[in-house]
DNA sequence: CTGCTTGCAAAGGCTTTGCAGAACA
DNA sequence: TGTTCTGCAAAGCCTTTGCAAGCAG
């Protein structure tokens, strides 16, 4: 069974961010953020109503939308119809099997960008994804 | 007026890699191929459909693929719903305008991931995508 | 000829939205 | 009591598919 952050830790991260905390958002927060994981909306949809219907399939999306643009996780878009949201927001990059649908953190210390390329003109940036794609041997 | 490559050039880059040339591929191939450039499965589909209806949206999305799959095109996942085609194979990535919706390429020789992160145990490297997110100063 | 390709429209998968009721401050 | 959220179902968007007709080799 998973060990998951009580309520109030949740709860806490969730109005740091200024989200104020329903029920629903508690419920989620606490699936998502319990460890470093990457997980679609319809795996978070699928744990957080194991038991019994706790959260709407619209509030789930919605939920996990509000979350990235907050800033609480991070939006990693694999492929069109595979999006994934990372508890883990810090600068990190990822490995993606494309057999087996795996995707797996790069340590910071194995791959660092630590030197940018000259931007476009009157740009600055924002974010750097890097998702190198793999397959079994 | 854009410059295309030769009906003939189109077929040959085909054949090259066993793709049958058909009128609708050869269209799409002049297209695409004429310059390195983004374009998305609507601007093929608005392009080579400009003067009159020349391919089916079905056929344009199909041969998009089958181009991507056979390695004559790349193709870029920017987000769930902004798919760019890459008429450029060779090694490099891109920058991509959050504001604007701009990609644009990052020389090689700006950025190039000379030393790949240790796999995870029995994979093969297949391919890295990084796209840098910046935004309008 | 025989299989591959196309086009149309319908189906699909995933996500967002409109809106009424519920919860919150 | 006014505002924010939720859930449901419907709508939307992009892409794929089934199938009959049309081509390529």
């Amino acid at each position: 069974m998973l060990e998951l952050i009580s309520k109030l830790e949740a709860i806490k991260m969730l109005r740091k961010l200024k989200i104020s905390p329903t029920v629903q958002r508690i419920e989620i927060a606490q699936t998502l953020l319990s460890k470093k994981q990457h997980m679609s909306a319809e795996q978070v949809m699928g744990v957080v109503n194991q038991e019994k219907p706790k959260v709407s399939k619209a509030t789930v999306y919605n939920t996990l939308g509000l979350f990235a643009e907050k800033g609480l996780i991070r939006q990693l878009v694999i492929d069109p119809s595979k999006v994934f949201y990372d508890s883990n927001v810090s600068n990190h990059h990822h490995f993606f099997n494309v057999d087996t649908g795996e995707l797996v953190d790069i340590g910071d210390e194995e791959l660092n960008i630590n030197q940018l390329p000259n931007l476009p003109e009157g740009t600055v940036a924002e974010g750097v994804d890097i998702i190198i794609r793999v397959k079994s041997r």
